[in-house]
DNA sequence: CCACATTCTGACACCGGTGTCATAATGTGG
DNA sequence: CCACATTATGACACCGGTGTCAGAATGTGG
């Protein structure tokens, strides 16, 4: 059985390609008849067009590629699904690249993949949105591109980003608010802007509120389960213990949460626990966490949106928006009681 | 600028085509002086060849598709990354395509995905791999085609699985042996041939170990944490509650455990949990999850791998095989103590 | 130095569509 | 019925590579 072509189709239709062309995008100018009768033959041969073609004609591949390189597989998940639905609305699709930042093998990497398939655009998410570096290659490399989540300026290129100062300010000014004084912090992974900025939330908290910072009360996480369990480790080592944990993210709030109730110590009421994201444990584990919630979809969303009307020049000016983080009370946080 | 293509690269290093396309893929019968000439060029213009026309040209894209409709997000990350895996080992790249398995959208779904971007290959993952409708499809439209952890028998499809049945087997036994004798069952989502698999290991278990079966305690989820949460309402209120429960997934049984924790229940000393999978939640609660350890990423790589052997022709008779599935213990399961 | 094998190289068709433009068919008003 | 606008159709080049094959350049043995 021979393959089928738009030549086949076009033969057997007894009309030039042009014409089976003009059918298959709905473009104007072809009489009802001839339409029907391409039609009708499109479904006889069981015809389907090769999209390679029409991309080598259109120069277009409606791919769109999303680049990630983060432990924390919930945010990839949130990710991943606020592209799809961008993509699919506009008739796009999504390949997914995960690689490490770092090493000079990133823009070999890079170059690779575009060697290897032809993406109209690429969404950049934490770490990579940060990236000089790559921003200054896609750039060279005339490649449109989105920044999901990145702390830098960069007026050129569309970027969407969530107040991740603000929400740990308001997290940790919930958790004073509640009586506590010595709050531990957990650091998330160093390459992430993310892990300044929510840092610098936590500090500002506690000037506002004339609480001393204590390099103490820092652990170093790099926003892993994992690591958040051996910060947890130090943290509750610690003599005295501090009344409520802060972590820079669900995943190591929840590794605190589960070490502080191995060790018999009751959430609430001994220890405070506070995430941030909004991460789905954050609601999978008794109790729940009080934590952030960073609308990751949302920003990934509009940022591949704009993204594709960018790409098909239905937009001009760049897109740059900031989206507000949430404060959500749970059940892993509460006042403050002093011990008698 | 213009545009770089082959046709600039050759007529500025002064040769053909066909030559500059034989440095680009290292085929031999190339002087090294010429090599080193065109080298240089690509360098000098920063050529970037194009995926499209190559792909045209070879008819390939070097692209393989997910196909994922799948309540538990863990297991979709570990899906792609086990794909992931393969592919880049290979030099292809992973498109992923979520849509859903009901209503007759789905052939249409497919079809419109195939007109959109070409696929080298696709990967089916439950409920896909077991739909006859979509095998049929893709057997008629000739895309190449893996399915992992499917239930259903077809000789002429790439099929890697792992023994669902035994594991929910070793699972109860594993409860049956600490004394529990009322055990209650979570199913997992009807479309999918690992619930029936799984709760058919769970009902053998009962009757080599003579134990009657009851379906008062059988609840019916659907692999959702949420349907877990309602599953777990359901269980608990029993009078008199089961000792032990065994869900189909770690998110249901995690929801369980959260239900149980909070009405102030001791996991395990009052009523033992399992799940299954051994997805990430299962270790990162407390107590941890006694579960099947169930190899999804390996299942996913080793699909992947014969499916894009199988593209290259480099192999021809179809693979088939069935991972083991292996019991993890954690705190969740205990010894059933006969209350006094 | 010649006959022959081997290594390089390029001309050209082709992959399967789309864009441009000329021309054919049809419709409309006077 | 004609002049003209409008719609419908097809011929052909082109997108940017790869495959085939012929011919040129070079190497080898006698």
């Amino acid at each position: 059985m021979k393959k089928v072509t738009i030549n086949s189709v076009a033969t057997y239709a007894g009309v030039s390609k042009k014409t089976v062309s003009r059918v298959l995008n709905n473009e104007p100018n072809v009489s009802p008849a001839t339409r029907e009768k391409v039609l009708k033959v499109f479904k006889e041969l069981d015809y389907t067009p090769n999209p390679i073609a029409r991309g080598l004609a259109r120069n277009r591949s409606f791919i769109i590629g999303c680049l990630y390189d983060n432990p924390s597989k919930s945010y990839i998940t949130r990710v991943q699904s606020g592209a799809l639905e961008a993509c699919h609305k506009h008739n796009y699709n999504l390949l997914i690249h995960p690689c490490e930042l770092r090493g000079e093998a990133l823009i070999e990497n890079i170059e690779h993949l575009l060697t290897t398939s032809r993406l109209d655009g690429m969404v950049l998410t934490p770490p990579f949105s940060d990236s000089q570096e790559l921003i200054a290659f896609l750039k060279r490399k005339k490649i449109h591109f989105a920044r999901v989540a990145s702390a830098i300026e960069d007026k050129d290129s569309i970027s969407v980003r969530s107040n991740d100062e603000q929400g740990a300010f308001e997290i940790t000014e919930h958790l004073i608010k509640l009586g506590h004084t010595s709050i531990a912090f957990i650091k998330g992974h160093p390459d992430h802007s993310a892990t300044e900025q929510r840092f610098s939330g936590y500090q500002r908290a506690l000037t506002v509120h004339n609480i001393e910072f204590d390099s103490e009360l820092v652990a170093e996480g790099n926003f892993s389960y994992h690591s958040g369990a051996d910060s947890a480790k130090e943290i509750l080592d610690l003599q005295p213990t501090p009344s409520a944990v802060f972590a820079s993210n669900d995943y190591m709030a929840a590794a605190v949460l589960k070490l502080a109730t191995q060790r018999q110590l009751q959430v609430p009421k001994d220890i405070s626990i506070a995430g941030f994201d909004n991460a789905p444990i954050a609601r999978h584990i008794w109790p729940g966490l009080t934590t952030i919630a960073q609308p990751v979809e949302e920003m990934t969303r509009q940022a591949v949106e704009q993204l594709i009307l960018q790409i098909s020049d239905e937009q001009t000016s760049v897109y740059q928006a900031t989206l507000e983080a949430k404060l959500i009370t749970r059940e892993s946080t509460a006042k403050h009681l002093v011990d008698d």
